[in-house]
DNA sequence: CCATACAATGCAAACGTTTGCAAGAGTGCC
DNA sequence: GGCACTCTTGCAAACGTTTGCATTGTATGG
């Protein structure tokens, strides 16, 4: 009952030729009589012959096939950044192989350990928070499978990366809010042990300096969800000096903080401004709507792969590692003047 | 420079015996010395023989990879319903390939050939809105590969599917505005063309019917996103006789009737209340904190994984489709009395 | 001492492709 | 008629595995 898929071997029995045939007719080589050529392709097409991208890879060496690791597919950020590599694998040919780490470090190498098995032809990662040490990214390097991480990079291993211009992206923020007037703006920030909390943090203190302003620690917090948003905002409003503007380092928070304000009876935008950093759905549904500093998770993830692409072809030279930064632009909405 | 993966066969040569040889001893085949499996296992450990799956998939024909056809990665529920599969994926020792039709027929189609060339063990879908034929996911099953609709079901193929329970989810939710002393309950749904959106609104209807409240045309729109909602509430709240709750198809609506309603100066949930479908990470950092039904994306795609592996391991007799309903349940939060 | 049994290993084919090389048929030229 | 050429096709090996069967060596029993 079990149907296997015709082969090109089926084809050549049936037609009385030699497979060689089959495939070179098949290829389009020239060397096969362009009558032959037709009778095989016709019988193809009938009996619905597809190629096998086992034997193929295993004859020719190439999978054709990107591996991703990545921590969690639920988040948005990392959700289009998927949706970037998957379009762009497409287009140049590729499939895409997914492992999520759930931000494990142990399933992120059991992830890598499959991606060796499968024979990928590279990898695309971004690595978990709980991940240390750094093995089994050099364990894909050392089988010569090109690596490149996005957003979340590996600082031990020499390799091509794509990043977010997360301090760029704060700091004209930042600058954003005090061209429109405001004078004491707080900051929401994730724990300082992510690379990617202290570049952001320098982006607000540097946009602070550059116009003159004070870095002042009471307006400075470790907060990045909504509940400790709910919990820390009434705070600072409450200070006797209070901030008039807040720049959250996601959407969650940014809402947290939108909430409390409106809570309070302050006027957003003209009491206190509001900018959150994501630009997730959220953005587009509050009231008033969210002004954030977009990330172009999906352009991320479509660079990379790109960049990917690029090693694979051979067309970047050797060992001279690239890394690419993309642009995130602010979102003006209503919460900001 | 190119570096290889080591091979059976290059173990093989290093210790002069022959490649059944190796090969029987990695499988801890009982013909074979403990002795020489020891050396095997410690040269392959020493040189990170890692088995070729490709090789393997080709001999035993069983590539141990599902691929997952669905319309968009980026979308909450969506990206939830992945991360079960993948999970679920992952236990049983399956690979996942995606393919995301972005809700074009062409993509889907492609889709499924490049699932059928790579030879997939079974494929897990959700069809596209544009779709209207199904004769690639005919040509899956055609060619004995196991598909499981989840979601979006193909109403025209016999097959295993998994969907949740809109019906009994709307229903419920539904009732339970009318308990908690709502008497005139608007329904924002989706254009009718689609399977699911009639389920909804019969959910919706069922649920009057049966605590002996009318059916009433002016209390139901077409309304399924954020801009529409901003336009429509307003309308249904100047009525004579305004509703004294909205009952809206997914989330992002629902946040659109809440900013609408809280801007008129209504008090939610006393006057009016509001229950969104989805239950996405906006519910939660609403102001008040909406109520909405829970899809369970996560379970739904886990649990449709699991029935195809059962489908795979002929747990499952042959014929006989199995149809799966994943229950929703009502997330009860600060929107509903 | 021979037959038998058993343990350990090797041979070779197969999975579905591609491809270098050889081979066959036909044609034109001297 | 023989030679060199072109055009078309086929043979066989290779990619990395697994596995049925054959083979070898050794010990056991009569």
């Amino acid at each position: 009952m079990k149907k296997r898929q015709i082969t090109i071997k089926d084809i050549a029995k049936a037609l009385c030729i030699s497979p060689s045939t089959v495939s070179r007719s098949l290829a389009d080589h020239p060397d096969i009589s362009q009558e032959t050529k037709n009778i095989v392709n016709a019988y193809a097409r009938e009996h619905k012959y597809k190629p096998n991208a086992l034997a193929l890879s295993l004859r020719t060496n190439n999978t054709k096939t990107i591996g991703v690791i990545l921590p969690q597919i639920v988040h948005y950020f990392f959700s289009s950044v998927l949706s970037g590599i998957e379009d762009e694998a497409e287009k140049g040919g590729y499939r895409v192989i997914i492992c999520q780490s759930n931000e494990t470090y142990e399933k992120e190498v059991k992830g890598a350990q499959a991606l060796l098995e499968a024979r990928v032809c590279g990898v695309l990662a971004s690595v978990a928070k709980t991940t240390t040490t750094y093995d089994h990214f050099q364990e894909l390097i050392d089988s010569d499978i090109p690596v490149v991480f996005f957003d979340r990079i590996c600082t031990g291993i020499l390799t091509d990366r794509v990043v977010v211009d997360d301090y760029a992206g704060v700091c004209s923020a930042v600058e954003y809010l005090i061209h429109s007037g405001c004078r004491r703006v707080a900051f929401f920030g994730s724990p300082a042990h992510l690379a990617i909390s202290n570049n952001r943090r320098m982006g607000y203190e540097d946009a602070l300096r550059k116009n003159g302003l004070p870095v002042e620690k009471e307006l400075i917090k470790i907060c990045d969800n909504y509940t400790e948003a709910l919990r820390l905002t009434p705070e600072l409003l409450s200070l006797p000096n209070r901030p008039d503007a807040f720049f959250a380092v996601n959407d969650e928070t940014a809402i947290g903080v939108l909430n409390v304000v409106k809570a309070k009876g302050l006027k957003i935008p003209d009491e206190v401004s509001i900018c959150g950093f994501t630009n997730n759905s959220l953005a587009e549904v509050s009231d008033p709507l969210l002004t954030s500093v977009d990330q172009h998770g999906y352009e991320l993830g479509a660079s990379a792969m790109r960049l990917l692409i690029e090693r694979l072809k051979g067309v970047r030279d050797g060992d001279r590692i690239v890394s690419k930064i993309i642009k995130t632009n602010l979102v003006v909405r209503q919460t900001t003047r």
